[in-house]
DNA sequence: CGATTTTCATTTGTCAGACAATTAAAAGTC
DNA sequence: GACTTTTAATTGTCTGACAAATGAAAATCG
């Protein structure tokens, strides 16, 4: 663990990326504690704030976690599946909005994602898995709900769809990228008609997960992403029209 | 933005949570200036030192970039892809070793992912993907090459696999895993005939997303993913046995 | 002696003030 | 007008201090 004074990479940046290191390559361990900040700071060369901004940074990531008071001190935090998950979701969410990535590209690549686990699903769903995504059609099929609650829910029947995979890896995946994307899905007015529609895609999906159909799941989550990607090109459409009038009007 | 000093939470996590939601709800676009140190210190009513730590967090998550000098500041950071990468990669290799994630279910989880994109692969692979694709396999084949080489070749052909496939976001996606799984992979010692028998089915795969025959490509990718489990079966018994022995020679 | 309370030492969280390093803009100079 | 110098703003770092939390040891009490 060194560190170089002179270079004009920040003092507080390389001591996380030493400790970052550490912990990465299995010198630190899970649970196991750091030295105290003033042992850090002593045994790097550099003051004790400095060595907190290191800490911050590596807590940011959530690698560690700190605790006040005797025998406190900051500890190798075990990487839970809910906190990756919150990671995830804020940087595709910002990838997405920052980098103008258009709505057919994210719609692409969420359903690729997704389809990737249908055979998984159909293969090991349990019946809480259908239970969850029947509930969630259920609510998708009530009048009166505002777009932002028919949007969670749609996404509660993909994380769903998701969770019956039984693989908690691609669970941690897909769930930040179909979160990721609700902003993007937000944009989208449902009319009645759509979302009847979707809903009936919906539950033509979760029939073929519960037969354990996989082929038909995936022809069911093939029409619903060719749909999506209908309303979301409609959205578009309409967006550039207003644009160009504003334009026109202007001139 | 507001902030409780009578929260258990630290007043630096709270100003980054602040600044963080101000930034992903769009209040503060890509490239704006923050208010400057001072300034954010009087108006969250904290000192210079806690503003900083809940920069340097921000920073560590790169959603701001810091510039010194006159007309310096902290300015919001455009996510990157290669950043977004970077991350993704940290979390989830964390997430794979910290919670003994074993070698089938990661396996499993990323051909099923990486699956996906074959239909796009095929469907819009360049000259250029397919380039990289072949120069991966004649490494593969070539003798006297390191296991780690070895991996680190099977890993760029697989991204090169799924660059293929023209969509960024699946790209920062699987990117993310694949890499992840690498020292999983690690611990596989690969024989030559077993090399062999990789780079021949990575042949097929490219043969089939040259010829735009994505189930072809895709049954490769089934059989890669087959025989891939397989080796890690090999090697997860050939551990549990090793640790039988030591015990039992140790009773 | 055992249980409870108190004290205490350790460690992180926060603050105040200072100086160094960097950098862009303003002022000065030829 | 082009170049150099000065200056002001801003982040990076340091020093020293105190507050708050917390577990462990010491003291007290039944």
């Amino acid at each position: 663990m060194k560190i170089d004074p002179d270079s004009p990479e920040e003092l507080s940046a390389q001591i996380a990326r030493a400790i970052r290191a550490a912990i990465m390559d299995g010198s630190l361990k899970v649970d196991e504690r750091l030295p105290s900040e003033a042992e850090l700071a002593e045994s790097f060369g550099v003051s004790r704030p400095t060595v907190r901004e290191a800490l911050k940074r590596l807590a940011a990531q959530s690698l560690i976690r700190t605790q006040r008071g005797a025998s406190g001190g900051a500890f190798v935090a075990r990487q839970s599946y809910a906190q990756a998950r919150e990671q995830l979701i804020t940087t595709s969410t910002l990838l997405l909005s920052m980098n103008g990535v258009d709505f057919a590209t994210a719609c692409e690549a969420r359903y690729a994602l997704e389809r990737a686990c249908v055979p998984l699903a159909a293969a090991r769903r349990s019946a809480d898995h259908l239970a969850a995504m029947r509930a969630e059609i259920a609510r998708q099929s009530t009048a009166g709900l505002s777009d932002e609650a028919f949007c969670a829910s749609d996404v509660a029947f993909h994380r769903a769809l998701v969770d019956a995979a039984g693989n908690p890896i691609l669970s941690y995946q897909l769930a930040g990228a179909v979160e990721a994307m609700q902003p993007l899905m937000n944009m989208i007015t449902f009319t009645a008609r759509s979302r009847e529609r979707i809903w009936a895609l919906h539950g033509r999906i979760a029939d073929a997960i519960e037969a354990r159909d996989a082929a038909e799941a995936d022809r069911g989550l093939a029409d619903l992403a060719a749909y999506t990607a209908e309303l979301g090109a409609d959205v578009m459409a309409a967006r550039a029209a207003r644009r160009v009038n504003r334009h026109t009007e202007g001139a």
